[in-house]
DNA sequence: AAAGTGAACAACCGCCGGCAG
DNA sequence: TCTGCCGGCGGTTGTTCACTT
């Protein structure tokens, strides 16, 4: 153990990315991939380590992320996942496409957190303050709210995971059913998507590590989420397999330049030169072919297209792995959570809508490259 | 107008587990 | 089996900016 080599290295910067420097690493991650992360920087002429690149890529410059405000719909998922998984702001992210872990922790650590201790909820917990034994914030919410802590004998309440990650199962006792009044606000826009609708027992459940297997010998309490009272939480939940393609059409007016770097939807550059132009309208071409989504570590730029061609499609890969895991066995065994509703399974006609709502993602966020870049300039 | 404060966001740090030699 | 490298993760700190006093 220790640290990385890379960070003994001298002379490398550190802070804020320039708009320079974030040019570099675009244009070589999406010419060759990002291969072994810690030659990045060497090939990409950088003077950062390849974790610092890895970061930026991935919490910044992908291609397929969605920026902006977090919708209430997205806010509410997170509580919900956050009271199963705790602070697995990686897995937690991966339910919600677009966001980042990094950005999702940022939201729980500035804002979450705060509005669920107003209401009287512990954000570790997810139970009420009172019965936290923290009665100064308690009574700082009481004072806040009028006298009244919301939630307070009426909150969900999500198993004692406390001790789940050493493997030990705290059994809880029964709590009381959370009321309508409690979920209104937290289900407040639950119906925008009704194609694709993500019910709460779609998370993992099944999880043994938290003792959530459906055995019939937990003390898994499960609010049933498709009554009337809890509506189903609908989101556009994408399989972790469809991990954003860079399949992107932007308005022409759109189109942009970095240093002479272009970003547009015809393929066309500036400058005149293929070579430095992204077309980020064309269906397959260039991200399809330069993009590494999760290839073998330290696999050679140059490699990278050949490898995929002999090994298939790595997210096809990636989503028979994912039919394996225990997320999906909830969903496609109906016996374990006779209330689960099939809907979670991805049609064709919901993949497509998804397509749609991707391309809408990268619109987004090429304009927030653009708006970014504009900053700097 | 200047200083203080807090929210939001970006990036770093250190640890962990997987893997190859 | 051991060791070192690497990617990934979560906690924490730093920075910027808007708002308030």
């Amino acid at each position: 153990m220790g640290r990385h080599s890379c960070c003994y290295k001298q002379k490398l910067r550190k802070g804020l990315w320039s708009p320079e420097e974030d040019e570099k690493l675009v244009k070589h991650i999406t010419k060759y991939g990002h291969g072994c992360w810690s030659s990045v920087p060497k090939l990409a002429g950088l003077q950062r380590c390849g974790k610092s690149c890895r970061l930026r890529w991935i919490n910044y410059l992908r291609p397929d992320l969605k920026r902006g405000t977090f919708s209430q719909q997205e806010e509410n998922l997170i509580v919900e996942l956050h009271a199963v998984l705790g602070n697995r702001w990686s897995q937690i992210a991966a339910q919600l496409p677009g966001r980042t872990d990094n950005e999702i922790k940022n939201l729980w650590n500035s804002s979450i957190k705060k509005k669920l201790r107003q209401r009287g909820i512990d954000p570790n917990t997810h139970k009420p303050l009172s019965e936290t034994g923290n009665e100064e914030k308690v009574s700082e919410t009481r004072k806040n709210n009028g006298g009244k802590v919301s939630g307070e004998s009426s909150d969900l309440i999500i198993p004692e995971r406390e001790n789940s990650d050493r493997g030990i199962l705290i059994p809880s006792p029964p709590p009381p059913p959370p009321t309508h009044e409690f979920f209104l606000d937290r289900f407040v826009s639950s119906h925008e998507s009704p194609t694709t609708s993500f019910s709460f027992q779609q998370l993992n459940y099944n999880r043994p590590d938290i003792g959530l297997s459906g055995n019939g010998n937990t003390s898994l309490f499960l609010p049933d989420f498709n009554s009337t009272i809890f509506p189903p939480m609908s989101t556009t939940i994408l399989p972790p397999s469809t991990r954003i393609k860079p399949s992107i059409s932007i308005p022409s007016n759109n189109s942009f330049d970095v240093n002479g770097f272009r970003f547009s939807n015809n393929g066309s550059s500036s400058n005149g030169s293929s070579s430095n132009s992204i077309d980020l309208q064309s269906n397959n071409s260039f991200f399809e072919n330069s993009f590494s989504w999760g290839q073998p570590n330290c696999v050679k730029p140059e490699k990278e297209v050949e490898i995929q061609q002999m090994e298939g499609d790595p997210d096809e890969i990636k989503w028979s792995e994912y039919l394996q895991t225990p997320f999906l066995a909830t969903i496609q065994n109906q016996d374990l959570y006779s209330e689960t509703k099939p809907e979670a399974q991805f049609t064709s006609t919901n993949w497509h809508q998804s397509q749609n709502q991707t391309a809408d993602v990268y619109n987004k966020h090429f304009q927030r490259i653009a708006a970014t870049y504009g900053q700097y300039s």
